[in-house]
DNA sequence: TTTGGAATTGAGTGATCGCTCAAATGCGCC
DNA sequence: GGCGCATTTGAGCGATCACTCAATTCCAAA
């Protein structure tokens, strides 16, 4: 909003001499962290400042408004979880296998990253509100169950699973089940509680092979 | 916070003759049903205003401040979904019959009601904030469970499930399949896959008995 | 009819919000 | 060495936040 009355120069007073440049990837990164734990609407700019160590300035030179950093951070969210999805169907025996492996992971959170899914939490957050942010999370969460898809489609291609099986309602299953599993991370189960659920959704899944 | 100086009296301007009276019940109501779409952070006292038709003095002289509101409207959730659990069990054919009931119901959200689960949403909203109204929430989910856990109890009692039954175990998964639901109503799948899924979530469940 | 007090009002409080912008810094290039 | 410009700063903007409180209304009781 430009003033509409001339104002006499303000004095600028350094604190120190000026940051080094900031870093984008870290900037994110550090947004995602932020943001993941705390959701969208209770986390202020400064709060953002802290995290990022970028003043108001710098973060709005950078990426223009607080939804389009979190948006980024989305994004950021997104590409980490499908590379994920992506080297664990690599290395795994097979389709069934990997999709097993991902929920037993999904039931074991890394203590270094905030608990549940950052896309989850955002759906449910701006589900009641119009915006960027909340389409972006769930274009990804359609993207993710796309991968899901693919991956029980390539274990019809492979006999891993039966020609009639229908991969669109197991991946829709599989997804809704990891959304369970995200929301009881937050709830604050027992770990060996949230394990054992994720075991036996990985047991389901791999009780869906044809025998051989 | 008192005011330092003395103040001149304020002309008080009325706009109309004083409101009726507000009904507890009705306001809460209106509460939970603001909050349950908007989330606690969302929604402002300006909003809450208008939901309630109730100015500022009168909100705070009643309920004492926004998160005591909030807390009053997740108990009124907690206590309708205990009261149409235990109205479910007590006409459904049997304890796994009225899970299998609810899980389809929950698949089939009435278009009164706002989507998804508000206890659901605030845990995920609250995680990472210290909050009475956060621990309000994780206590209901664990009654919540603890009802379907006696119902799997009862299943177990009756013979409808084997006596080697983890009741515990089942009603966590019954619980988290409820997640599932909840997440996939926000999230905005279409309503017939959201039936489907519910379907096969009791499917599930009546698969559990004994073959008699 | 009068009075006391419960209930409501709504302007206003101090704080915080997302964001702007003039001033200053510092680096790369000439 | 000087200059241009990209980048950073941080006070401050207009708006909104949760909440307060003196003034008023209105009802029940005496």
């Amino acid at each position: 909003m430009r003033r509409a009355d001339i104002a006499a120069p303000r004095p600028y007073i350094p604190s120190m001499s000026r940051a080094a440049p900031y870093n984008r990837e870290t900037a994110i990164d550090a947004a995602l962290a932020l943001f993941w734990r705390r959701g969208y609407h209770a986390t202020s700019l400064k709060d953002l400042e802290g995290a990022l160590s970028m003043k108001p300035g710098s973060i709005y030179a950078a990426f223009n408004s607080k939804e389009a950093l979190f948006r980024e951070a989305l994004q950021l969210y997104r590409n980490r979880s499908e590379k994920n999805v992506r080297a664990r169907a690599k290395s795994a025996a097979s389709p069934l296998e990997a999709l097993a492996e991902h929920a037993r992971r999904t039931g074991r959170p890394k203590s270094g990253s905030p608990a549940g899914c950052i896309l989850v939490k955002t759906v449910l957050e701006l589900a009641d509100e119009p915006s960027q942010a909340g389409e972006d999370a769930r274009t990804y969460l359609r993207e993710m169950q796309d991968l899901f898809f693919a991956l029980f489609e390539q274990a019809r291609a492979s006999g891993e699973l039966p020609t009639g099986a229908d991969s669109r309602r197991l991946a829709r299953r599989f997804q809704s089940n990891m959304f369970g599993l995200a929301v009881e991370t937050l709830r604050g189960s027992p770990a060996e509680d949230l394990a054992a659920l994720a075991d036996d959704m990985a047991e389901e899944v791999l009780r869906l092979r044809q025998r051989q």
